[in-house]
RNA sequence: GCGCCUCUAGCUCAAUGGCAGAGCAACGGACUCUUAAUCCGCAGGUUCUGGGUUCGAAUCCCAGGGGGCGCACCA
C-alpha cells in the first residue's frame, strides 16, 4: 500500500483531486524515505484534550505546568510562523492546541511537522502549558505520523454542506461538521440510557429475528428476500411485536429490543426505510404501567443526553417536563369536533363527520378506521405539547386488549409531541381464541384486497394458547425521539448512514 | 409515484446569452504566541451527463442522472 513509485506531477491527468492526493503520497513518501514509519501499528496515549481542559480550567497565560502527556488525534488546523507553528489536535474529548517550536523538536517531529497536512492522524508529545495568550496547549516535543490524510478535508470553516456528500460520505461529515457529531453523540447517549433504565427495571435485551416467514405486528409493506438454503422467501422485519411477546410466554416476564425495523414504503423528512424502534413487554403491567415506563424512558433519554427538558421544535418550543396528561380520544375528539363519535355510529355519520372535516374515507375504512383517521388527521396535528391520548378503537388495534367495558375500544395509548407520534402502547390481547377471531376479519380483509389489514399468524396464537400473562407493551420511535432531542427536521440527520441510490459508477 | 427547486475547482460560493472567477485548502516564499494567523507569488475546470437552439451556452430548450423540499402512503 505504501509503495511510493509517484509519478511526476505532470504525467497526471488533470483533474486536481488526483494532483492534491499526489502531493500528500509525495509527502508521506518523503517520510518513509527518511526512515520514519507513516503507518506506525500503535499509539500510547496518555490523555485526552477534553480531561486536559476540564484539569486546566482557568489556568493564567504563559504557565508551565510541567505535566508530560502524549495526545493523538487529527490535525484540524496549522497555523505555521516559520519556526513556531500551532496546530489543532482533535481527539474524540474536544481538541487541544499544539505549540510547535522547531528548535525544541525532534528531528523527527520537525519532519513530521514540515510533511503535516490538514487530517493527518498525529500523536504529539510535550509539556502542558498555556500560551502567552493563555489558551491551554501541548510544547509538542516529539510527534509521529499516526495516519496520512490522502484526500483533503471539506473547507475548514464551512465544512461540508452538500447534503448529499454528507450522507454518502458521512465519516467526511463527523469529522468536518462539529455539529453533525453532536446530533449523533445525543442519540448514542440517549440510546445508552434507555438501555441503563430498562435494565435498572430488570427488563432483559433480546434480539427476535429480522428475517421471518411472515411480517407481522404492525401494518406496513415489508421487504422480501430470499434464502437459498431453504428455499423460502422471506420478509425483513416489520416489528419485533409478536417475537418478544413469545418470549413473554416463554417466561421472560421484562423483555425488551431496540428493534430496527424495516418497511417498503415512502421516504420523507420523516420516514426512513430502515428505523430503530425500542419495544417493552412487562409481565403483569397493563396500559398505564406502559405510560409510565414510557415517560419515564423519554426523560431519562432526554437528561442524558442534553440534561434539558425544554426543546424547540419548528416554531414551538416543547417541554417534556412530566407528568403528561392523559386524556381519552373520545373526549378529545368530542371537544375538537363539536360533537362526540364512537366506533358504534353509523358508519355514514361517522363518514360524513369525516368529509365535514377534511378527511376523505375510503371504502375499505371501517368506523373505527375513521375514528383513528380523525384522530390521525385532524387531532394529531394539533398535539404540541407532550400527551398520552389512550383508548383507539380495536379495529386499527389488532394486538391489543379491548377495553372492560368496551368491545369495541382498545386499551391503547399514543404519546403525541409536536403533532407526531412518538410512542404507542396497550395493554397485551391474550386471549387465544379473541386473537385468532381478530386475525380472521383480518386476513380476511387482507385476502380481499385490503393492504392495511394484519396477517394472520398461527404460531404467534398457538403460544397465547400456552398462556400470555397480562402483559404491557410500548414501542418508542427512536429516530423520532432523536429528532426531537437533538432539534432536527430531517430523519436522516439522525441516521448514520441514510439510505440512498448508489452513486453513479464513475 | 406527482410537483417544485438544485448540481460550477478538493470544500464554500460568484458569474443570467459575450474571455469561468473569488475565499479556504494545495504549491513556492517570508515570519517564534497564533487561533477563520498575516503578507508576497503560483497553480488548479468534462460548469452532473447527452442532445438541441444560437455567431456564441455555466446561463435558454429537451431528455436522462444525483440530491433536497412539498404532496400522497406510512411511524
Amino acid at each position: 500500500m505504501t509503495n511510493e513509485t509517484d509519478q511526476p506531477a505532470d504525467d497526471i491527468a488533470a483533474p486536481t483531486i488526483d494532483a492534491l492526493i499526489a502531493e500528500r503520497r509525495k509527502k508521506r513518501a518523503a517520510l518513509a524515505d527518511a526512515g520514519i514509519d507513516p503507518y506506525p501499528s500503535r499509539f500510547d496515549r496518555t490523555a485526552l484534550a477534553g480531561e486536559l481542559h476540564q484539569r486546566h480550567e482557568g489556568l493564567e497565560a504563559d504557565i508551565r505546568t510541567g505535566e508530560q502527556v502524549r495526545l493523538a488525534g487529527r490535525v484540524t488546523a496549522v497555523r505555521r510562523h516559520g519556526k513556531l507553528s500551532f496546530a489543532t489536535l482533535a481527539d474524540t474529548s474536544g481538541s487541544m492546541q499544539l505549540l510547535l517550536q522547531v528548535a525544541a523538536m525532534s528531528d523527527q517531529a520537525a519532519a513530521v511537522l514540515d510533511s503535516l497536512d490538514l487530517g493527518d492522524w498525529v500523536g504529539a508529545e510535550g509539556e502542558v502549558i498555556t500560551s502567552r495568550r493563555g489558551e491551554l496547549s501541548v510544547d509538542t516535543t516529539e510527534l509521529w505520523l499516526l495516519s496520512k490524510a490522502l484526500r483533503p478535508l471539506p473547507d475548514k470553516w464551512h465544512g461540508l454542506t452538500e447534503t448529499d456528500t454528507r450522507y454518502r460520505q458521512r465519516e467526511v461529515d463527523l469529522l468536518a461538521n462539529p455539529d453533525s457529531r453532536k446530533v449523533f453523540e445525543i442519540r448514542f447517549a440517549a440510546i445508552a440510557a434507555m438501555r441503563r433504565h430498562m435494565e435498572a427495571e430488570h427488563f432483559v435485551e433480546v434480539e427476535t429475528p429480522i428475517l421471518q416467514p411472515q411480517a407481522g405486528g404492525a401494518i406496513a409493506r415489508p421487504f422480501f428476500t430470499h434464502a437459498n438454503a431453504l428455499d423460502i422467501d422471506l420478509s425483513l422485519r416489520i416489528a419485533p411485536e409478536l417475537y418478544l411477546k413469545r418470549l413473554v410466554v416463554g417466561g421472560f416476564e421484562r423483555v425488551f429490543e431496540i428493534a430496527r425495523n424495516f418497511r417498503n414504503e415512502g421516504v420523507s423528512t420523516r420516514h426512513s426505510p430502515e428505523f430503530t424502534a425500542l419495544e417493552a413487554y412487562r409481565a403483569f403491567g397493563d396500559v398505564d404501567d406502559g405510560m409510565d415506563l414510557t415517560e419515564a424512558l423519554v426523560m431519562a433519554a432526554a437528561q442524558a443526553s442534553t440534561g434539558r427538558t425544554t426543546f424547540a421544535a419548528g416554531e414551538s418550543e416543547i417541554d417534556l417536563a412530566g407528568p403528561w396528561p392523559r386524556l381519552q380520544l373520545l373526549d378529545m375528539l368530542e371537544e375538537k369536533l363539536g360533537r362526540r363519535v364512537h366506533p358504534t355510529d353509523p358508519r355514514n355519520d361517522l363518514v360524513a363527520v369525516c368529509e365535514a372535516h377534511g378527511v376523505t374515507p375510503l371504502p375499505t375504512w371501517g368506523p373505527g378506521k375513521l375514528v383513528f383517521e380523525l384522530y390521525d388527521q385532524v387531532l394529531l396535528p394539533g398535539l404540541v405539547d407532550p400527551v398520552f391520548v389512550i383508548g383507539f378503537p380495536v379495529e386499527v388495534s389488532p394486538l391489543a386488549r379491548h377495553t372492560a367495558d368496551d368491545p369495541t375500544m382498545a386499551d391503547r395509548f399514543e404519546l403525541c409531541i409536536v403533532g407526531r407520534e412518538f410512542a404507542n402502547g396497550y395493554s397485551e390481547l391474550n386471549i387465544p381464541e379473541e386473537q385468532a377471531e381478530r386475525f380472521e376479519v383480518s386476513s380476511a380483509a387482507k385476502a380481499g384486497g385490503d393492504a392495511e389489514a394484519h396477517p394472520a399468524d398461527q404460531a404467534f396464537v398457538r403460544s397465547l394458547e400456552y398462556g400470555l400473562p397480562p402483559t404491557a407493551g410500548i414501542g418508542i420511535g427512536i429516530d423520532r425521539l432523536i429528532m426531537l432531542l437533538a432539534e432536527v427536521e430531517a430523519i436522516r440527520d439522525v441516521i448514520l448512514f441514510p439510505m440512498l441510490r448508489p452513486e453513479a459508477a464513475g
